[in-house]
DNA sequence: TAGATTGTTAATCGATTAACAATC
DNA sequence: TAGATTGTTAATCGATTAACAATC
């Protein structure tokens, strides 16, 4: 449980409430209950209702979630509102990629600046941001006062660069580099370990061959 | 517990021990202990233990482990000898980056075609990987005999992309798209959730501003 | 031998699920 | 009212951690 009495999977689970629910027809009025959302996100209906009584009062018996009540409230409940400034360190495909991937806007998230090594970009801009070199990188985040810095460097380079962000305030880090990271206490790192998701997907492989003929579970 | 006495946590902890022994200066005849490991990637000694005595037989009372063992038995686990051949459907800035993406073949994954719907880029090859129309996917990956599918297409393409997958006999997909997927039983989605990572590191944030000044914990 | 370190068994903790009470 | 649906309290399940036994 984190500080302020919510699950880190509840939290997990919520972005995923929130887009399915504006996918849905935006009928005025609307209402869905928790066993059809449970229904088409393969989750428990008694988890969706304890998940959204997390961060919404909206259930009524007999009737359900006003959708709209529900997204509002999703949506309040995760900051999708106020933005959150930050960086972003390294400027390769995945970097630039990460830059254009569906809009981070959408989730309140504003990438301000990038930072790079390579002389080449210098003082060119990405989708409007610019770039800069990296060792101003720490100057420019605590003037700025960024807290969330975002790393797509090479996995050598990151435990550095990790550093410098901490140096210049930042709070939060998401990780895409594939080393693990130290940080201070009250700095969070945050890894998107794509190494493990692959683990998970070859063992299920592994295991559908060896398990057959029987039934794969 | 995952089929075969693994749970899934620890499946996905074991990449990041083999990366961090990796790592090491390679000396003939390194050992090193649980506790060591721990430390270095900020995990329970005991967790390290379990999670090692579940791949390896390696570990010598007073000495610990042979790092060369280890790797052997983490690497042989894992199934990075045996190739898995892969597709990956969209070919925008995610999926570029994710060919040129730190080189999956070094975890036994090996992308053989990639397939995307704009014309122009039909016939064309990405770091000598052919780039196919859409409307062959399935076929190609019946004949071929691929079991995993890469998604990297927008989020309102992507159910109708791992239908096709699944038709194919797709039996492994790492989604990428913003969107919850339904596939029958057999088949496996792991989905790489962007937007719940961002729930996290927001949420963090959000919880350090208000318990300011006392400690962030 | 004594001590460091592994591996295992038992206890704890947290999250999910089941049963039920509340209510529109 | 009766029935559908929410929300909560208790039970279960799984993973982590603590205590300890084994061993080089």
């Amino acid at each position: 449980m984190l500080t302020g009495g919510i699950s880190k999977q509840t939290l997990q689970r919520l972005p995923t409430y929130l887009t399915y629910l504006k996918s849905l027809a935006p009928e005025k009025g609307r209402t869905i209950s928790a066993s059809a959302i449970a229904a088409a996100l393969d989750l428990g209906e008694v988890q969706v209702r304890k998940d959204l009584a997390a961060v919404s009062v909206a259930g009524k018996p007999k009737i359900g979630y006003l959708v709209s009540d529900l997204v509002r409230d999703l949506e309040h409940f995760l900051g999708y509102g106020t933005c959150n400034r930050a960086v972003l360190a390294g400027v390769g495909n995945l970097g630039l990629a990460l830059m254009s991937y569906g809009g981070f806007a959408d989730y309140g998230l504003d990438i301000v600046a990038v930072f790079d090594n390579k002389g080449a970009l210098m003082g060119s801009s990405v989708d409007g941001v610019p770039v800069l070199p990296v060792e101003r990188m720490t100057e420019y985040c605590r003037s700025e006062h960024i807290r969330i810095g975002i790393l797509t460097v090479p996995a050598a380079a990151a435990q550095g660069c990790a550093d410098a962000m901490v140096r210049g305030g930042i709070k939060a880090i998401w990780n895409f580099a594939p080393v693990h990271l130290s940080a201070p206490p009250g700095v969070l790192v945050q890894r998107e370990n794509m190494a493990s998701s692959l683990a998970l997907l070859s063992y299920h492989l592994k295991q559908a061959e060896q398990g057959l003929p029987g039934e794969a579970k």
